[in-house]
DNA sequence: TGTACATCAGTGAACGCGCGTTCACTGATGTAC
DNA sequence: TGTACATCAGTGAACGCGCGTTCACTGATGTAC
């Protein structure tokens, strides 16, 4: 039986789809979410407008569509390292750090539009659940991520939904420093031993 | 002598600068930069286009404006509360954390707008060096705080600018999960027992 | 204090570009045989 | 594999609104006496 409901044609749409995606990253990063049209986008794409409707239905649209895809591919990421991990456990505290830091360590342009789309969900109500639901799954994988690696170095997590919390918003918040500061290596280096400190505060030693 | 060189009206464009930069502030939290146009800050504050371009260049110069007279103004007042305070001694830790987060507590409105122009700043160039040097003045201004309430309650400062960093840090990362989060409450309590880790970290107990 | 005058601040109309959105169209892509 | 056909995806022109920006103007404000 042949499936009569789906669209024919499909090869050349999701392409069309994935250079405006890709272009769109570029330019909300550039010029912000609010100052790019829809032409922006097309052009850097090398698209007319019309391609644009053809796909989204607005630029809200397409400005969630990226970020919900990014997102997802972040977690998907960190889920298979975190399965590899498996195999090659952690054996000291500050290993894990770098290991942790490692895996949210994302790129400028990237920073740049998670900060535009805060902002954006900041003043639009229904955004707000979304990122809410977002920071719930983080948090969970996190919490997976720490509770194996806690157990290969002897400690136990005290409170579990404040810890994930801390580290959330200690990596939000020393991100923006690494991206203003002029010496961007202190502040990372900062950034690590702050890391250290949270996990050091929401931690203890484990009954051997 | 009589003054020629200054121009003779002031106190009618006083007021009119007032609401422009009142309502930018209102218009820019509610839309964003981005979004928002010229006439829209006109229309809130119940002039016509022509008032914006006799007090303001651009869009850019005002919100630039808005930003530094709320940051001076917070400043100021921030130096006013500490100088009051030396009447009034911190006796114990979570107070001065209290206290601490009392001086920085900042309404929604003005929450949105620093994040929007922290956004807006990391995408021009020149910002971010505006940023960079009000960071600084923040830490030096928390640091003056700090050094004397660490005083009264026996403890010493162990690394100066990791400290300042650190709150900094904390302070605005855990304010976007105060206005994402659907339970403020929760996060409010869970940035006041990260602050105290902070605090404890980069201190020690003075030799008294 | 009152009046005549000079200057200034905000008005509102005007201009034109840029942008969002639509739609008849064409050439690209998949299907049937 | 090749061809004829149907359908779809992106084109590009068109429309009109909204916006930034300018400027001659008028009424508000300060000054001099």
């Amino acid at each position: 039986m042949v499936d009569t409901t789906t669209p024919r044609t499909t090869r050349r749409r999701i392409e069309t789809r994935r250079r405006l995606l890709d272009s769109a990253v570029e330019v909300f990063s550039e010029k912000g979410f609010g100052r790019t049209t829809v032409d922006d986008v097309c052009t850097r794409a090398g698209f007319t407008r019309g391609a644009f409707y053809s796909n989204f239905v607005s630029l809200d649209e397409l400005f969630l569509t990226v970020w919900e895809e990014r997102s997802d591919a972040f977690l998907a990421s960190a889920e298979a390292t975190v399965d590899e991990a498996n195999q090659d456990p952690v054996t000291s505290l500050e290993e894990g750090i770098d290991r942790l830091l490692e895996l949210s360590a994302i790129d400028d342009r990237w920073a740049r539009i998670e900060w535009e789309f805060t902002a954006h969900a900041l003043r639009t109500p229904g955004l707000r659940e979304v990122m809410a639901a977002r920071e719930e799954r983080i948090s969970e994988l996190l919490l997976r991520i720490l509770d194996r690696a806690m157990n290969h170095v002897n400690l136990r997590i005290t409170d579990r939904a404040a810890f994930a919390a801390a580290l959330i918003a200690v990596h939000d918040g020393t991100t923006v420093q690494m991206l203003i500061e002029p010496d961007p290596d202190a502040a990372r280096e900062r950034r690590r031993n702050l890391f250290l400190a949270v996990v050091q505060t929401y931690t203890e030693a484990a009954a051997s």
